[in-house]
DNA sequence: CAGCATCCCTTAAGATACTG
DNA sequence: CAGTATCTTAAGGGATGCTG
């Protein structure tokens, strides 16, 4: 009996700390288009415009307010060329890079669920 | 020549394919509390109650509201118990399920993303 | 080009009270 | 217990125009 209870403290404590670092994660990529932005990123360094045209319906007020948020996380890096009109590039750091895996998994995901939707729409009709 | 503009060309459109499959994740898991409602039925099933205990901070109204979502793109199934007072019961479905591997991985990222911060805490002092 | 300032509107979401 | 209805507020986010 004691071991049983014990057993599930302990698994309860588990579900506790799990949920408590999903939370951890979604606050670092909260926002509407961080999670967009970092899987360009995640293709190579970009520059502000082509992330606008890259992330599908952001505007360059969103855009800069979530890049310096993703840079003040430490995700990314922000490099000012010296060309005539100047230019910037973004990149991910290589603790942005640890997102990786999320992001794949991701990409996994939708790609699947695409998928299935099409399946789903032929065995309709 | 041609051969690299094909190559540059092939690459920009797996781009494009991947960047659309995370933003089709993104619209299925959009919502404030989505992501840690999946993470606590990952753990089991769970009423009503006990999911609005374990997601902290959501209330009743945006709880209701997302599980009817999730449920309407079946990720998870709702089963009225004919208990004195109702209950009612959450489950992920098998579809639901698939999720995990991202589940997991935000896990790991969030776990590994508070101990760094402890590190670089401890680094200052 | 990059990005800030301003204005403005829509949506998200919290609080509260109520029902089967 | 498991929601729904209503109200209200805060925040998100778009459009435009401007600057170095």
């Amino acid at each position: 009996m004691e071991n049983k209870d014990a057993k599930i403290s302990i698994n309860e404590e588990g579900c506790k700390v799990k949920l408590r670092a999903v939370q951890d994660t979604l606050d670092i990529l909260k926002g509407k288009w961080k999670i967009s932005i970092i899987s360009s990123l995640s293709f190579g360094k970009r520059r502000f415009m082509e992330l606008q045209r890259e992330v599908d319906g952001i505007g360059a007020k969103m855009l800069s307010k979530e890049l310096q948020e993703l840079e003040i996380n430490g995700l990314i890096s922000r490099t000012v060329c010296d060309t005539k009109p100047i230019t910037v590039e973004y990149e991910l750091s290589d603790y942005g890079k640890t997102l990786q895996n999320i992001i794949n998994e991701m990409i996994d995901w939708g790609l699947n669920h695409r998928t299935n939707i099409i399946e789903r729409y032929k065995a309709k009709s």
